[in-house]
DNA sequence: CTATATTAATGTAAATTGTACGTTTATTCG
DNA sequence: CGAATAAACGTACAATTTACATTAATATAG
């Protein structure tokens, strides 16, 4: 890296040279398994490898629209949880040309999409103990979303976004579980949980893990928004 | 925004359009109140007036390179604390060109650096309730940092990075006052700083506030690293 | 050379929150 | 109708946070 200093008045034009990207880091909920959704690469260098979801940013889009359009690829849904938390830029981080990638982790609801559409693409879940080499500096930015994700949901209520809309208090507990890659003491979990008020308590129940038969909830995102705005802090 | 995909096997070399900048919001304390450093754009458009301090990223350099570079450049100091927050790539968001910026924070010892260099580059430091008006979508970038700045200092010890090597504690409390917008109790939160057993207290007073003098402390970084690693909150 | 003013430093009791457990409840199925 | 199973509830103790009062060190004014 030589050093080069911007001269006074520099125009814009003489700046042309650095590609945008951005590339997803798709985590969803299986069975109480965190999952991470990859494909296989189009473009050379390495088409045919193992890589992150993403795109080159055009120019008449932004970074967040890039990564929206590519989602709505491969899983064919919209308004898909996205959070931006690194940028890699490094010079010599893509053999193929020049191009910084905007990292962002992006959580799905994951329930009978995962058969459909994205398979068509050739992307495919994985567990994260089973994760195939991912190109590039892939495996970099799914380490570092890991560590991002685990840190942001014991603080923001984020998590619900791999859960359907109504979800039961003990479905919740084991996708906690699963991002923080621990056992949490349900009766402690239950407790703090409800004691945000943030959860609306429904009629019915979800029969499918038990004879008894959990209640479904759903998340009050209006209160919480108006919560986080007098300095509420979330903590699970 | 016209919606456009990437087609299969779509060369490198076809994208080539986006411009990349990143702009430093730069915090420092002064008699206890925070202030941001600010210089009077050079190229057009907005030749002349208030901006923050930033810089294209050139091809043979990462970001936060581009970010020391301009940094080194206006206040002469290296190995400044950078904490990247954001990207800004609406496609409207810069007039001139179309160009996202990645957006960093940047935390420096504002101590007697002030009057020289600075000032010589038409950079100063402003109060935050006497900010100028400043270009583009400076303003938010910058209520955004301040946003990431309270949190971050709340979880991680980096307030520490706009304090002189050795400091009191009452210095450290002003900081976190001037950081928070609050009052604090000081009893407690020098009861709650020294239980993380994270300074390390010297023989030297600091006499220049009191006629008792408060005793001078260092923060260990080494000792932070290995709690860290070990999944220690800090929380102030 | 003593009293006063000023900031630093230490302490403690009550309230709140977190942790570690045991028990009861609703339901299906044999 | 009893056994099995997951859900839901409750409670005692520990740890932490909060609110508040006192003592300590020293320069300076009188």
């Amino acid at each position: 890296m030589t050093k080069r200093t911007l001269k006074k008045g520099q125009a814009y034009s003489e700046q042309r040279k650095i590609l945008v990207a951005t590339d997803c880091i798709v985590f969803g909920i299986d069975e109480g398994i965190l999952k991470l959704l990859v494909f296989k690469r189009r473009i050379d260098p390495f088409a045919g490898f193992w890589s992150l979801i993403g795109s080159f940013v055009n120019e008449d889009e932004s970074v967040t629209y890039a990564a929206r359009r590519v989602l709505q690829q491969f899983t064919g849904l919209e308004n898909i949880f996205l959070n931006e938390f690194k940028v890699y830029s490094n010079v010599d981080r893509d053999s193929g040309a020049r191009c910084i990638s905007i990292a962002q982790y992006a959580l799905i609801r994951k329930n009978g999409y995962d058969t459909g559409q994205v398979e068509m693409h050739g992307a495919k879940w994985f567990a994260f103990d089973e994760l195939p080499e991912l190109v590039l500096d892939h495996h970099i930015m799914v380490a570092d979303a890991l560590k991002e994700l685990r840190e942001k949901a014991r603080h923001r209520p984020i998590g619900f976004h791999m859960l359907p809309d109504k979800f039961t208090i003990p479905q919740l507990q084991i996708l906690y579980e699963a991002i923080y890659g621990r056992k949490l003491d349900d009766r402690n979990f239950r407790k703090k949980l409800l004691s945000f008020g943030l959860l609306t308590k429904l009629d019915e129940k979800d029969k499918t893990t038990s004879k008894k038969g959990a209640f479904l909830y759903q998340f009050d995102d209006e209160k919480y928004k108006k919560l986080e705005e007098s300095g509420f802090d979330f903590e699970l």
